[in-house]
DNA sequence: GCCAACGTTGGC
DNA sequence: GCCAACGTTGGC
């Protein structure tokens, strides 16, 4: 089993809007870069652990634990033109983005801001803490995983 | 294939 | 709101 974590914006979709959504889940659409695509689309197992991570919060911070519960399929929205999300050059028969289900497992006891994070020494290496890291699905380290909880839990 | 211009991310 | 860092686009 494998650890992640998930960034997502509250302002569009907070971990409280998971836990409102239909058996926790929902699928995580949106995501429109390679790197990150390749880890859904490739990566990501069922049963694998998440971390949600709140961006552009105030404060950043991880929120919740979320499990994989449906590995990679294409992501929808990139053929709804409506959508904030929708890529005209994405083929139907080739979709370019994929997307995983993630269910909310529970909201963590506290909020483990970034500056927490930071100033732990075991969360170092952390790829959310180097510099210039963008990436929204990252690959967490089982220790790492365990200390953030840990932190969560003090 | 290079690389400048542009757009986006996201902490501060 | 600023701006550093990064990814993507598109002319050549």
């Amino acid at each position: 089993m494998r650890h992640w974590l998930l960034k997502t914006e509250p302002s569009s979709f907070s971990f409280d809007d998971l836990w409102k959504a239909p058996r926790r889940t929902t699928g995580w659409s949106g995501v429109r870069n390679y790197q990150a695509r390749n880890l859904i689309r490739d990566e990501m197992k069922k049963g694998d652990r998440v971390l949600i991570y709140h961006s552009s919060a105030e404060p950043p911070a991880v929120v919740g634990e979320a499990e994989v519960v449906r590995e990679g399929y294409p992501d929808p929205t990139q053929f709804d033109p409506r959508d904030d999300h929708f890529d005209a050059a994405s083929p139907r028969e080739r979709p370019r983005w994929f997307q995983v289900d993630v269910k909310a497992v529970r909201k963590l006891p506290r909020d483990v801001p970034i500056s927490e994070l930071r100033g732990a020494p075991e969360l170092s290496k952390m790829a959310l803490l180097q510099r210039g890291q963008r990436l929204s699905v990252q690959p967490v380290a089982p220790s790492e995983y365990a200390a953030i909880v840990k932190l969560a839990e003090q």
